[in-house]
DNA sequence: CCTTTGATGCTAAAATATTCACATCTTTCC
DNA sequence: GGAAAGATGTGAATATTTTAGCATCAAAGG
């Protein structure tokens, strides 16, 4: 229940395993693409084997090349960092968090009948309970 | 309309706004008193100030105190701090955001239905545009 | 088989971030 | 006023992060 702590990475770091979050999974040439102000390749690689060392991720091989994924889910890190957001920025409130993303993003009337029935459910689900 | 670059910060300086963020304004006990780790009275002190020439706070005395406050308002700060999240493990979703959002914390039924009038006036907002 | 290409392993230098000690300046209050 | 308490300003040491160079190894192609 407490917060995953990739909350302790240098500033390279969350920029790689943001990338790696996004993708899925990359090789290094992938993330030296996607890398703001991208250092050399060895730079990369130096970093991704740090992040493997410290169990952020992990490797697999893809004919000569190396394949990095995260070890922890996505949806467990994602939802971390969201709530982390909510409580920085919007004082704890879903409300004010979900006001500000139907605001700002472009969002298909389809997409807000799905989210009202998003909102049904967790109604009839929060009474179950 | 792009991103607001909070994104360069060092692991410590991170910490330090979210502190700010997350308490409005803050003296230098104040972001002793809640660092994980904390370092010493000097060191926090030295971190506000660097803070302070790259342009992220501000302070203004109160008695014989310095304040500090973030120069970029909170909303524009989190609400690009949002779409990075929403983009990095939502893939770009918003109804995958809400639906983690909604899962996840406890909502009451008032907020629930706060959160329904919230959807129904984006429909029409939407519309209106 | 041998050369070329493209990948990784390792190590160390350079840059940046983090830390604190010490000097100084105010406020408080006796 | 003067001492004590509580703040800030500064500079430099320490630790960490970021970077890249060079050696090595493996696959591909002639």
């Amino acid at each position: 229940m407490e917060h995953y702590r990739i909350v302790k990475l240098s500033r390279r770091e969350r920029q790689i395993m943001n990338i790696i979050y996004e993708r899925g999974s990359a090789s290094v040439a992938d993330v030296l693409a996607e890398l703001p102000d991208a250092p050399s390749y060895s730079t990369v690689r130096a970093l991704l084997r740090i992040l493997e060392e410290k169990g952020h991720l992990v490797h697999e091989k893809d004919g000569p090349r190396y394949i990095y994924r995260a070890t922890q889910p996505r949806h467990q890190v994602g939802r971390s960092a969201l709530k982390q957001i909510v409580q920085t920025f919007f004082d704890k409130s879903v409300e004010k968090t979900v006001a500000t993303l139907v605001s700002d993003a472009e969002i298909s009337d389809d997409e807000l009948d799905r989210l009202s029935q998003l909102i049904e459910q967790a109604k009839k689900g929060g009474k179950s309970l």
